[in-house]
DNA sequence: GATATTATATAGTGATTACTACATATTAAT
DNA sequence: ATTAATATGTAGTAATCACTATATAATATC
């Protein structure tokens, strides 16, 4: 068993929970954006000033760092989570796009896509790389795992899920309902498997 | 016939060319995204300096007002240039999609639509509601005309539409190639005749 | 209690943001 | 030539950006 909080460090203990600073730094971005969130925004929200900011975070890409990987491993990982409940190819994807058009409409403020959306037009090539990167791996499984079904043409069904994903998280932030969405997830699952049943 | 310079106004003319002005301001916000554009930037781009550009321009939002109203009267406004051609709606959606696979990969440094994604996470109310209203004359352009052939599902299939053209945008700024989003073109436009066939 | 270690608060840094006050230059009309 | 009108260049504005130098406070170890 491995103790959640180690013994006590030497020096003085810090004030503020940063499991819990990282939590509202995932709504924050999700809300706004990467470059939209300001580090004197942050920590007042976090209740902390910038010193510590900078000795608990290093900058603010890596607490965007932090908040991107807190949020990939939530609910919001749609295809982690589908995957999870086993079944068929198209079952899962199916679970996927659905579960998308539930979490992606406004929540709190927030909509759409963290990974997709988050650093959408930003200036910032570090947070820029972050968010590709995991985008890219998100991708890689959903291929790898269409793969086990339809080795020939992976590559191509999997774009239709990112790109069907994508434009759900676009058409969340930008106020679609989750009638729309749901609607728009039915019809990409049945496309999906329109298209895997071809050639 | 009319003249397209007046006579000559009465004060000090002009140095610089308003429209040629207004298609570079098109590129660069394009390229980048309204917010991550400076006025410095533009006026340097523009070769004019700040007084000139707020005595032509208003402001920043009003440049990107009419860099919009530019590039929608381009070749970049994909459902109106697809409906001139003419033919069924399900015709025109699909020249509509591939359109947009041919012109939204990057070109130039610009990659996407720009209504849809120029103003992505932007802090900037104004340019926003600019850009949000363009967004939604279009969905309500290729609704009305949906209707025309399934009035009682154009609403449906205009958001099939309009948000795999949104996923096309996002996937293109994330550096698509036109051979992914030509493929997901196709199998949207299969799939928007399989769904107005159904019900 | 002395020392090492870590986090804190105060108060800034220079760079960049959109935008402007003011004087001057250039034109047409008088 | 004088006047009115418009555009320009110089040189700024206050606000915000991410980030930091320095001193001090709070803890464990010795």
């Amino acid at each position: 068993m491995t103790a959640t909080k180690k013994a006590q460090p030497r020096g003085r203990p810090r004030t503020f929970d940063i499991d819990e600073a990282v939590d509202r730094a995932v709504k924050l971005f999700h809300r706004r954006g990467y470059d939209a969130v300001g580090v004197a925004e942050l920590g007042s929200e976090l209740g902390i000033k910038p010193p510590s900011f900078y000795a608990a975070f290093g900058s603010k890409a890596g607490l965007f760092e932090q908040a991107l990987e807190r949020y990939t491993a939530s609910k919001a990982n749609v295809f982690g989570n589908a995957l999870l409940e086993g079944g068929s190819v198209a079952e899962v994807i199916e679970r996927t796009l659905l579960e998308a058009a539930r979490i992606y409409p406004e929540q709190d403020g927030a909509a759409g896509c963290l990974v997709m959306d988050g650093t959408r037009n930003s200036t910032d090539p570090e947070a820029r790389a972050l968010a590709a990167a995991l985008k890219e791996a998100g991708r890689a499984r959903i291929r790898d795992f269409i793969a086990t079904e339809f080795p020939a043409r992976a590559d191509e069904l999997a774009d239709l899920v990112a790109i069907a994903l994508a434009g759900m998280s676009a058409a969340a932030r930008d106020g679609a309902k989750a009638s729309t969405l749901k609607a728009f997830a039915e019809a990409a699952s049945r496309a999906f498997r329109h298209e895997a049943a071809r050639a």
